[in-house]
DNA sequence: CTGACATCCTGACGGC
DNA sequence: TGCCGTCAGGATGTCA
């Protein structure tokens, strides 16, 4: 379940490999709920464009593009699930469940694998905003403390379930929002609104930890998650709470607690979150 | 508007 | 060994 970490390290890795490169063929399986632009437009856009660059915004992965026109657009590729995104030769063979190969100037194909087609792929041209797609909330990594606290004011939600809304803050998933919960020391089910100043800054400052960190360790491999290499990452070693249900907490020695917040499976220590 | 919940989709895994 | 039920969850749509 690719995360902000997860997406960034992704990105990256296909930035490194197709940077400065055209797009010189443009196959799609047409499958409809994976095009939320439809294929034939995609392939239009891409097809003799040039990368410029390609960065992360929440959990999108976003490549700007240059046509042959010289109009700019940019290429949203959203992993859902068991998206992913790779970089292979040609010669490599094409895993089940492709979606979309784009053939590459030096060579390479870019490809989009996604099993249980969760994710999206879509164009976002350059319309009123010269910046370009924003995505859907603000940037855990870049908000400041008064906007974070801002977020969350007058919330009924828990505190979880606002942290998965993509509309606050994009980029966290299940497994950073039960392990920042767990670094900030609050319980999962808290209403949002009903947290503290101090807990809140306590929150903001454990997500930008967990979530550079991840960054740092390549992020959490579970499932189908792999880098643009096909490589895994390791930041599932240190998990704290994800996936470790009725496993002793690694501070304090309570079994930890699973329950489902936001219809999401929730993994917190009933000690030491309060 | 806000929040709760079902839905999509397939592979992995556990139990029998 | 193999079959079947259950679970996983990001985003979206529906409903109260």
């Amino acid at each position: 379940m690719p995360e902000l970490p997860e997406v960034e390290t992704i990105a990256n890795g296909v930035n490194e490999r197709t940077r400065g490169q055209t797009v010189v063929s443009v196959w799609t399986s047409g499958k409809p709920q994976t095009f939320k632009t439809p294929p034939e437009e995609i392939g239009e856009v891409l097809m003799g464009a040039r990368i410029e660059r390609v960065h992360r915004v929440g959990k999108t992965i976003v490549c700007d593009v240059v046509r042959p026109d010289g109009q700019g657009a940019q290429f949203l590729v959203h992993l859902g699930m068991t998206g992913r995104l790779l970089v292979s030769t040609a010669e490599t063979p094409v895993p089940p469940h492709t979606h979309l190969v784009l053939g590459l100037s030096g060579g390479k194909e870019v490809r989009f694998v996604d099993a249980r087609r969760f994710g999206r792929l879509s164009i976002h041209r350059d319309t009123a905003s010269s910046e370009g797609y924003g995505g859907p909330g603000r940037e855990p990594l870049a908000i400041s403390l008064e906007d974070f606290i801002a977020l969350f004011r007058e919330r009924k939600t828990p505190i979880k379930a606002a942290l998965l809304n993509q509309t606050l803050l994009h980029g966290v998933g299940n497994i950073y929002a039960d392990e920042s919960l767990f670094r900030a020391g609050i319980r999962p089910t808290r209403k949002a609104g009903r947290l503290t100043r101090a807990e809140l800054g306590r929150l903001r400052e454990a997500l930008i930890v967990v979530l550079r960190h991840a960054i740092e360790l390549g992020g959490s491999s579970v499932s189908d998650y792999v880098d643009a290499d096909g490589v895994r990452g390791f930041f599932q070693l240190e998990h704290t709470v994800y996936g470790r249900a009725g496993e002793d907490c690694k501070t304090c020695g309570t079994a930890l607690k699973k329950t489902v917040v936001g219809g999401r499976t929730t993994v917190f220590c009933p000690v030491c979150q309060r």
